[in-house]
DNA sequence: TATGAATGAGAGTTCATTCAT
DNA sequence: AATGAATGAACTCTCATTCAT
């Protein structure tokens, strides 16, 4: 509860703006009580990214595509995997603004994401799924500044939903605005 | 002076981190000379945005395509149009990472600039430069979220040139990944 | 306690001059402390007036005269109401001084008192205790900028006591010098 | 012109209250100006108390009775220095409300005008003009505290002119209210 | 009735954190 | 998902005052 609360605190107005005093408040207890079950504020803050960082490893852990789309296209199995991160991101609110936008570490967990989507790509063009020119690091870190931002403005204002920013970012990404 | 060191202070730690006294230890000044200049804290701070809304707005005004690039293809015109604002956010870093990054106002200038391109795009349609489904505002909204985390993973680090950045990113927009 | 100590500086140097430093220091308590009890040092101040306003109200409203009092004659009857009232300030010196002298809102409490006295008057004419010529308002006001003056030097220093204050006042006011 | 402004100020808010930067704003220099005129803002204070102090000692050596008032009875006499006190603190409002009401020494100010206002009661005492049973020095502080009073909110408000308020303040203090 | 630019000293206030129970 | 009461440390901000010109 109490961390729930915390979480929801810090996702809501980041860490310096966030206080115990009102974290507490919200969970009807005192402040001392706080500190029986948490070190301190910033420990708070690193359990949550820890939390966020181990519920992204075992969502991209368990991210096997189902059989029939793993026969589709290209197209169907990123457009698949993205609309999941989409809907893991909506079920985590909390904890993936605080570990992928407002935590310091966000930056570091921005690059480690990038670097696992640029990793598929490679591999997607050793498979001859296509073929370019851009460096794929490039795009990756493209797809990353992508997803955060469009998770803030669209998916957690319920603009979107997961399955729909998935869909047209994949077309977007795969075949460009001129081949739409 | 204070003013600059204010804005690399700011951008370097964000508002809460950033303290008057480190401010004016590095201007070599004593606090109440701050308050000379200032009226608070908050104050330098909204004024640095300021600078920052003025500065992009008047690039944006005067961001004509020169007349050779004008006859060239659409891919063109937006590589020099995003490598010219690349360019912008490498000259004023400081207040481009209050204003576009750190700042709460951050969002709604986002927003805008979103817009912005979203009018850009749509005029190219009409202009018949490509056709699409994919909703155009998510498009723009996806290009903003991309264009501020490339600055500060890419551009910033001094990882890739305006240029580059603009190159990659414009035929990834354009033309996606397949069909490079 | 704070609060006392706190009224015990306020009367004594004012509002300014106060230091919440020096009240906490009497108090054998830290700074935090105080703000653990009141939101600030406006807000104490504001506190002690309101209790002063509240006693003086809870004053005049238990302020009736004794049976062998009432049946005696006018001035006998004045001289225990005013007898009782600086045995009130006596009682009350620290928010007496702050409610009645160094507020801002000592003002508005006087002319409220002024007023009070003034109804007072006019029913004792209309009752055919006395007649006069002279601006009634302008009696009470007198006698309040009197009960204020005699207050601190007379009453607050111990040179009178409340009764020899009453009794002097009382036989000036309705007598006049030249009627004794 | 500075010394002027900076009495305007002290009478309008107090010592505490009023600010240096203030004063020499109204007057159109700087900080420095003032200090080339006055050692501190205490200086400018006492040196105000102190023009008070001798405009009063002027006003009562200058107070003589003019020949035909000083023919008539107790009452137009007193009711004639009177108002001439009130004309006074009316032509000198700013030091008087300064001298006489927010600085620290108006306490003593008041003491020693009360003395000297019991010095001239026994001496109408001795002259055979009343006789009295109430302490003189009593009475002399009440007046006193009138006087004050009835200057802040009767004289300095415009409500009533130096002589209305000597006119009843007289017959109050010589008859009382049931001689009138 | 000189000034632009600066500062020493200190005020009120906040907040994460802890002691004693 | 214990607490009442307190505090260390730090921060923003203000104001009378002065230096250098």
């Amino acid at each position: 509860m109490l961390l729930e609360i915390a979480a929801q605190q810090f996702a809501l107005h980041g860490f310096h703006k966030t206080k115990i005093s009102e974290i507490v408040k919200e969970a009807n207890v005192t402040q001392p009580t706080f500190y029986l079950y948490f070190k301190s504020k910033d420990a708070v803050f690193q359990e949550l990214i820890q939390v966020f960082k181990e519920k992204l490893y075992n969502h991209v852990a368990h991210s096997k595509l189902p059989a029939d789309v793993a026969k589709e296209g290209l197209l169907s199995r990123i457009a698949y995997g993205l609309s999941r991160l989409f809907e893991f991101f909506k079920q985590n609110e909390n904890v993936a603004r605080i570990g992928f936008v407002v935590s310091e570490e966000a930056k570091d967990i921005k690059v480690q994401m990038a670097l696992k989507i640029e990793e598929n790509l490679i591999e997607e063009v050793e498979n001859g799924y296509f073929t370019t020119d851009i460096n794929l690091n490039l795009v990756a870190t493209t797809m990353v500044g992508a997803i955060e931002h469009l998770s803030i403005t669209k998916l957690w204002t319920g603009v979107h939903s997961p399955e729909e920013l998935a869909q047209d970012f994949t077309s977007l990404f795969l075949c460009g605005l001129k081949n739409n």
